[in-house]
DNA sequence: CTAAACACCCAAAACGATTTGGGCAAGGCC
DNA sequence: GGCCTTGCCCAAATCGTTTTGGGTGTTTAG
């Protein structure tokens, strides 16, 4: 029962001929006669022989292994993440893009948290969705010389070349242009905490156009693993505003979930009263009651660009289809259908 | 810029003890004093060392690793897949909870088709979905000694004890029922021609049925990969029935909105003429017009399920919840909605 | 006081491939 | 004939760990 896999060293024997043979038939490096490698095919087919990728790996430091750390999903339990669509699509064409290339894609945890396995580190590059403010991964995967693509800048340095653009002040403009359009003058920002590109510019990007305006800008900021009541808090804080917000947009599917359930229960008329756009998709946006206008990322998309920028890097000879970037446009639902 | 890892023996040197010293306090092996250990950490510490998970995994001879073979996604475009929703969504379950239990989830192509990269042999376990008659993977999963867990059975193997029930039968049961329920007599199937259990058993069930309520069975067999053309043909080929069908079970999204585009087109009305339920969800049937009934495979549930038993089998002393298995219910939309 | 038990540590042999640096014939050139 | 290629092949070192099988001293038991 136990693993008796056959070695290059039993597919020389049979064929007569030395292990260095049989590797140099197999990888094209050396200069074997054609009947010699014949024969060693002929063995190796004959024992069921493959050669073992971790012994190549580590004599050639080359995995044929890229590996994705999905950032904020670490941790998490898997009934966590059901509701989310964003990662399971992304990491499905990363793996997808890879795989097209003779690469595996390995879902990894972050290395640089302390007890977790360092699985990361054997991996021939990796990609990272979403990098957190001067991320220590990063900085570790730089110290070891492991190629990266990051999905969405590091806001402390926004100069890193290796980067897959994911357009946030872009998206950040047509969602406050949409609820412009459905008659929305002061919308709220709900935002997670984590210092991600992502919320980080959204931020930026609405307090900018909040002050063009002469509006006052109203930021609530609810950590994206809170429970459910952290986001009907929010909507109650939103409620009781001296100047009530007429509008809102929520980064996070649930957050805009438990804000637009409140204001339901309280009897705020959505998207009458006030509007709401989410930043992501998620299931239960899709069959809420109303359904909730938000921002299509594409993460199709975005994991394909990000494994050919990293296969790029691996192997710069690889011809690899460019990939048109169209980036986030905005699914309109109930929620801001005035 | 090449990779200047530290290794062991670095750690070992500047520690002033022996490479196995070191070994010992990482793994907890050996017997090591609190003084040495504590001089050993922080050399490696000071080194930034971590062990190299593929020098350990080749004399180990575990790396830490479940594979999962996606079977019909293997060899896809990344565009295609961008519609389905089950595998992302199973792939994504399944690796938060190998990765909660400190196990790497990597997507490996299938290794049995000749030139393909044969990185799921140095998986420590892997996950098939969904096999295929006679699987030649799960053959040389067994010849290798690799542990394996199928998600849906192979349908010439039905006694191997290492497979997630998919609950095929059940869910046709559930569509047909449906479909009576709004009145349909005479429902068609439309299937594809991979030999996995989804679709042989829902057929077989399919004819049972016919045969018990003395109604002629259709099957219309259109290549799951086939392009949008073969799904409008099928359509029309039903519509040239003598008795034309009053209901369309169809297995893949792709196939469900060929169908039903092709009957909006043609004036058949879905679902007063035709009612259509699909038996896996997808964005574009969500969004279509009408939106289509699906059934609701609980990839998360399958993901987690296939993981947890994979991981029993690697480690039987782990202590994982049981999941309860809650097989699929049907989303009804309005291509049911009489 | 001697022998056994214990605590701590280490050298060297794996694990299975790739790569380096030749060795040995046969053939070509002068 | 001698020398240089060229074509084909191989032995041994290497990748970075883990594991085996001792080897020291220091205590404890008899």
């Amino acid at each position: 029962m136990r693993r008796q896999r056959s070695t290059i060293r039993d597919v020389a024997r049979r064929a007569g001929v030395s292990p260095t043979t049989v590797s140099h038939t197999f990888s094209g490096n050396g200069v074997v006669s054609p009947e010699t490698q014949a024969r060693v095919r002929a063995a190796a087919a004959a024992l069921g022989y493959h050669p073992d990728v971790v012994a190549s790996g580590l004599r050639r430091s080359r995995l044929g292994v890229i590996g994705l750390v999905l950032r904020p999903a670490v941790g998490a339990e898997p009934a966590e993440l059901a509701d989310v669509d964003y990662f399971p699509r992304f990491a499905g064409a990363a793996a997808l893009t890879s795989l097209a290339h003779g690469y595996a894609l390995m879902l990894v945890a972050d290395p640089t948290v302390p007890g977790a396995p360092v699985t990361a580190y054997a991996c021939d590059g990796i990609i990272v969705t979403d990098p957190v403010a001067d991320d220590p991964l990063t900085a570790a995967m730089r110290a070891s010389g492991t190629p990266y693509t990051l999905v969405g800048a590091d806001i402390d340095d926004p100069d890193d070349e290796h980067v897959v653009d994911i357009a946030t002040v872009l998206i950040a403009d047509r969602v406050l242009d949409h609820l412009a359009d459905v008659g929305v003058e002061h919308p709220a920002l709900v935002v997670g905490t984590e210092p991600i590109e992502w919320s980080v510019l959204t931020e930026r990007r609405y307090r900018e156009r909040m002050q063009a305006a002469g509006v006052e800008p109203v930021v609530l900021r609810v950590p994206e693993r809170a429970p459910r009541e952290a986001a009907l808090a929010a909507a109650d804080e939103l409620l009781a505003l001296p100047e009530r917000p007429d509008g809102v947009y929520c980064m996070t599917s649930d957050h805009a979930r438990g804000v637009v359930d409140r204001f339901v229960e309280r009897g705020i008329r959505v998207p009458d009263d006030i509007a709401v756009v989410c930043g992501s998709d998620a299931e239960s946006l899709r069959s809420a009651v109303p359904t909730i206008t938000v921002v299509d990322l594409q993460p199709e998309a975005l994991g394909r660009q990000a494994a050919a920028a990293l296969l790029r890097r691996l192997e710069p000879e690889l011809s690899l289809s460019p990939v048109a970037p169209e980036h986030g446009t905005l699914i309109l639902r109930g929620s801001t259908m005035r």
